[in-house]
DNA sequence: GCCAACGTTGGC
DNA sequence: GCCAACGTTGGC
């Protein structure tokens, strides 16, 4: 399957994660997204998403460990998984440029702007790749 | 169980 | 900096 996931770049960002090698994505305290999370399969492939100043997708993860106990709290019902960066968008696609795209209206990330984790569709994904100048068969 | 008050997120 | 959207908390 596919998803987004959102950061705040000052927080965390595409190339802290590409420094790093890999990250637990972890701090996710939303039912919704958390039960998202929960799908998460080894070989998922994310979009990685800023918010904030950037507000574009900047690059693609893949998942390598499935959802476990989120470290960063006690409480067993906030999960996590562990993300490898893949590839970096040639062009980040931005927000606006996804709002100027009919097909994306029903985008959880238009729709919802405080989703922080989301599915995306394998065709939605495509043509992000495809807007974002990179060749989208490798992770299909 | 309802709802007002409040806090957080994220786009503009 | 503001505000809309949404989630959470607490009084009743």
């Amino acid at each position: 399957m596919f998803w987004l996931v959102k950061t705040d770049p000052d927080t965390y960002s595409w190339d802290n994660l590409v420094r790093d090698g890999k990250t637990i994505w972890d701090g996710v305290r939303n039912f919704q997204a958390r039960n998202y999370i929960e799908k998460m399969k080894v070989g998922d492939k994310l979009f990685v998403y800023h918010s904030q100043n950037d507000k574009a997708i900047m690059g693609i993860a893949e998942v390598i460990r499935e959802s476990f106990p989120d470290p960063t709290t006690d409480e067993p019902s906030w999960l996590a998984v562990e993300v490898i960066p893949l590839k970096k968008l040639v062009r980040p696609v931005t927000l606006t440029q996804l709002k100027e795209h009919s097909e994306f209206s029903s985008f959880p990330l238009i729709r919802q702007s405080r989703l922080s984790v989301m599915p995306v569709e394998k065709e939605e994904f495509r043509k992000i790749c495809l807007l974002g100048n990179i060749q989208p068969d490798e992770f299909l």
